[in-house]
DNA sequence: GTTGAGCGTT
């Protein structure tokens, strides 16, 4: 036994389920364990994690057996600081498969006939069949307002400074990086952000050079002749 | 190496 849902659900029939966010990306079920453990029978510790890169998603599910056990954990765990992260334990509303939940514990088995809550987010594209099926004009609609965030970002950027809206933006990094991976609509925007490059420095001859390499570098520390053969960096020197 | 609102797998 060391790691919890290795085959699947065991018995959700009887169990409650909840809801722990907030715990750090490297907190595993059995380091949960021993904080949930303590106050009631655990049946289940499960952490959705992304199938690809293997990462977890930063919360995880904590299955009692007993309601009142449950609820004890709920308010003793609830603010606790794990892994040097505060966690928030809370009953879970939705079911592994979207079943309606109460109090944790599944009520319902059959929720075809549900419609599904407003509860869709960036990180849930994790499951790359199904974003990639339902891939349609519907996120059409994301990536053109991402081009023209990303593109205001770059604006500002080369404008003056950093805003601090670039470190609130950057929030799906991760998801981000996936889904450019296996698209071209890179290339689109490649031009735009070696631009500002080419303007930025007005010495393009020195650029690709590393370190030592260059015998220009080499002279200069030596005796540093500054030759006048350059104008840009003749100037910069001299004045 | 990073991230941080949320609801889950054989």
């Amino acid at each position: 036994m060391s790691r919890f849902g290795r085959t699947g659900p065991p018995d959700i029939t009887d169990t409650y389920s909840l809801l722990v966010l907030n715990v750090t990306f490297r907190t595993t079920a059995d380091d949960l364990f021993p904080y949930f453990d303590k106050y009631g029978k655990v049946v289940d510790i499960f952490i959705p994690r992304n199938r690809r890169t293997g990462d977890s998603r930063g919360f995880a599910f904590v299955r009692y057996k007993y309601a009142d056990e449950a609820q004890k954990a709920v308010d003793r765990l609830d603010g606790k600081v794990i892994d040097g992260r505060e966690i928030a334990v809370q009953f879970a509303k939705y079911g592994p498969n979207a079943e309606r939940i109460q109090k944790g514990r599944i009520i319902e088995s059959s929720p075809r006939s549900r419609s599904r809550s407003p509860r869709r987010r960036h990180r849930d594209d994790y499951r790359d069949q199904d974003y990639r099926r339902g891939r349609s004009r519907s996120l059409d609609r994301y990536d053109r307002d991402k081009y023209g965030r990303e593109r205001d970002y770059l604006h500002r950027s080369r404008s003056r400074s950093v805003s601090p809206d670039y470190h609130r933006a950057r929030g799906r990094g991760r998801y981000y990086d996936e889904h450019r991976s296996r698209s071209h609509s890179m290339d689109s925007a490649s031009p735009i952000r070696r631009s500002p490059s080419l303007h930025r420095s007005p010495s393009p001859q020195r650029s690709p050079s590393p370190r030592g390499q260059n015998p220009d570098r080499l002279s200069r520390e030596g005796r540093s002749p500054t030759p006048l053969g350059i104008s840009s960096r003749g100037r910069s020197a001299d004045t």
